[in-house]
DNA sequence: GCAGGGTGCGGCAAATTGTCGCACCTCGAA
DNA sequence: TTCGAGGTGCGACAATTTGCCGCACCCTGC
């Protein structure tokens, strides 16, 4: 079959060159695109069958601007939302705007792919975990919010207490001793 | 003007009764409902003006499959989702579904209302808050994770505890040093 | 009446934080 | 090239916060 074709979305050059790679060495054409501008106008051009989207872009259009154009733009494609911090009214406001799904942030190609799939089969994302057992413990949570805020810091330790409102000295003692855990 | 009509479906009893009279309090009608047969009927009879259900619901009918047929036996109606830990992949199932809106379970009163109020005003695809700026505290994030557990423990502090991964007089510090703050 | 669970709380040692300070590094502006 | 403004590790120490008993109740069901 024809490759299918994607188009990676994101103002981190870090982040959609990996990405896109990622999916090329699935079987994907993956286009990357910097800004609102260059991804409407490849939406125009190849019709990707997916398209993923981070939500906060540099420049004049944000990713939420993207998706709703991207919906007109190329309709039959799988638009995929993609930010840090799992904000639910972000997610909401996504999808009614067209978004087909939501990822966050530190997300990989597979769950890109996966959630391509699965939106493709018309499955309902986890229809049947109505029974949500596992209750993250404290420490996970706190860990997994750490490694989010830092990420949207770009690694900026200082910046990231900050944010977390603790001490930066607290902050590089938690980062020294997690890492190896789980 | 003529008070406006709540159903309340959740079955968790005190939950429920407490919402209910915290909305009637603020000048609604608000009819608890325990299960879905009883949430449907009293859809059908009352034409509520909103309806707060909880996603994880004992009984033959889950929160998804109320709000499906709730969107269609009172098509006017302002639906919010309800439940703990804020699942994403649930959030956009139950607005697929037709639910206006989505609350973490440890919702009070005011939420739910001021969420009603929103969705009346039509206030939320307005392109423009793109914000996504703010970034809670590790605090906020750790008592928000707590208040879930607790909430889905029925209060039972050892219980949560164990869960979370921390000892129990931990949890009951935190939560005797906690509770003033915002 | 008693065992089993749960809840407060006192106390203490152990672990974690909050703070300072200091020695680099790096990157723009001067 | 030199400076100065941030940033990053890390050592040291006091201030807090945990982890971990123990004990005194309370309910609840057998």
């Amino acid at each position: 079959m024809t490759p299918r074709i994607a188009l990676v979305v994101d103002d981190d050059e870090v982040f959609r060159q990996r990405l896109s790679r990622a999916l090329a060495d699935r079987g994907w054409v993956a286009h990357p695109c910097q800004d609102g501008a260059e991804a409407m106008r490849l939406a125009a051009e190849q019709s990707p069958d997916l398209a993923v989207v981070d939500l906060r872009l540099a420049g004049p259009m944000t990713g939420l601007d993207i998706v709703r154009e991207m919906r007109m733009a190329a309709p039959g494609a799988c638009i995929l939302m993609l930010t840090g911090y799992g904000s639910i009214a972000t997610a909401l406001i996504a999808t009614k705007l067209g978004a087909d799904h939501y990822l966050n942030k530190p997300a990989d190609a597979d769950q890109v792919v996966a959630a391509y799939e699965r939106v493709r089969m018309g499955v309902e994302p986890g229809g049947g975990e109505s029974h949500e057992k596992e209750v993250p413990s404290l420490a996970r949570v706190e860990w997994e919010h750490i490694q989010r805020v830092l990420a949207d810091c770009d690694g900026n330790i200082s910046q990231a207490a900050k944010l977390l409102g603790l001490h930066r000295r607290s902050l590089q003692r938690k980062l020294l001793k997690y890492p190896p855990r789980t």
